[in-house]
DNA sequence: ATGCAGGTTAGAGCTAACTCTAAGTCAAGG
DNA sequence: CCTTGACTTAGAGTTAGCTCTAACCTGCAT
C-alpha cells in the first residue's frame, strides 16, 4: 500500500503519517526500491488503533509509551493490558461526566425555549 | 469575591481567569477602589458555564462568539439557543462514538486476558 | 528526453490554550 | 516608615499536535 492509499484508508494526512513515523509511533514501516513507504494491512490495523486511543483522549506521548511496549514483545503484555484498563476506566468516567453535561445543556435549552414561547 | 476566592470557586487559576477576561470571555468584571477585580456570584455562574462548554469540546473561540451574543442582550436568544442545540447534538454524537470506542477497548482487554491465562 | 505525478527529507511555521515573568501598586500590621 | 502579601499589567515563553515549505528523487507516458 502506498502513501496515498494508506492515507485514504487511515483518514490521516500524509503529513501526519510521516510525523507519526518520525516520533516513533509507526515502527518498522517497509520501503520499496525507490525509498517510498510500503504499508501493510498490519500497519493499517495499528494506526487505526492509534486513532482510537487518540480519539478517546490519550496523548501521543502515552500512545508512544504503549507503542514501545508493543515493539518490545510478549513480555510486556501485562503492562499493556494495565495501561488499556486504566484508559478504559478513564474513558468510562469521562462518558459519565459528559452525560451529566448533556443533561445540563438540555436543561438550558429547555429554559431558552420557555423564554421564546411563554 | 477577590481573585483568590474566585479562582478557588471556579477551579481555574488566576492566570487563566485573567487570560479569559483579556480575550473577552468575562465581560463586565467590576473593580474595587484599588483596581482589584471584584467578582460576583453571577460571574461565577457564567465562568462555570464556560467550563462546561469547554469540557464538552467547544473551543474558546466559539465560546467567545456565544459570549458576545449574550452580552448583546435578549435579541440574540434565538441564535444562542441554536448554538447550544448544535453543540448538544455534537456532544450526543461524541458520547455515542465514545461508547463504541469503550466497547472496542473492552474487547481488546478481554483478548489480552485470554492470552495471559489460557 | 521531457514533463508530470507521486513520492522523499529536514526543518520551519502555525494554532490553541494556557503559563509564567518582570515590574509595579496598594492596604494593613508591627 | 517599612515590610508583607495580594493583587495589577504587558508581554514573553511553553506545549501538543500538527501543517507546510523547499528542494530533491523516481518511474512512466507522450
Amino acid at each position: 500500500m502506498n502513501m496515498r492509499e494508506f492515507s485514504a484508508q487511515s483518514g490521516l494526512s500524509a503529513h501526519t503519517l510521516r510525523y507519526y513515523e518520525k516520533i516513533g509511533l509507526l515502527p518498522g514501516i517497509q520501503r520499496n526500491a525507490s525509498g517510498h513507504r510500503a504499508f501493510t494491512s498490519r500497519d493499517l490495523e495499528w494506526v487505526n488503533f492509534i486513532v482510537r486511543l487518540k480519539d478517546t483522549g490519550m496523548s501521543l506521548g502515552n500512545i508512544l509509551a504503549y507503542s514501545k511496549l508493543r515493539a518490545a514483545g510478549d513480555s510486556t503484555l501485562g503492562r499493556r493490558q494495565h495501561i488499556l484498563e486504566e484508559h478504559r476506566d478513564a474513558l468510562k468516567t469521562r462518558i459519565e461526566t459528559e452525560q451529566l453535561h448533556l443533561k445540563a445543556l438540555d436543561a438550558k435549552i429547555t429554559h431558552y425555549r420557555s423564554l421564546k414561547a411563554p
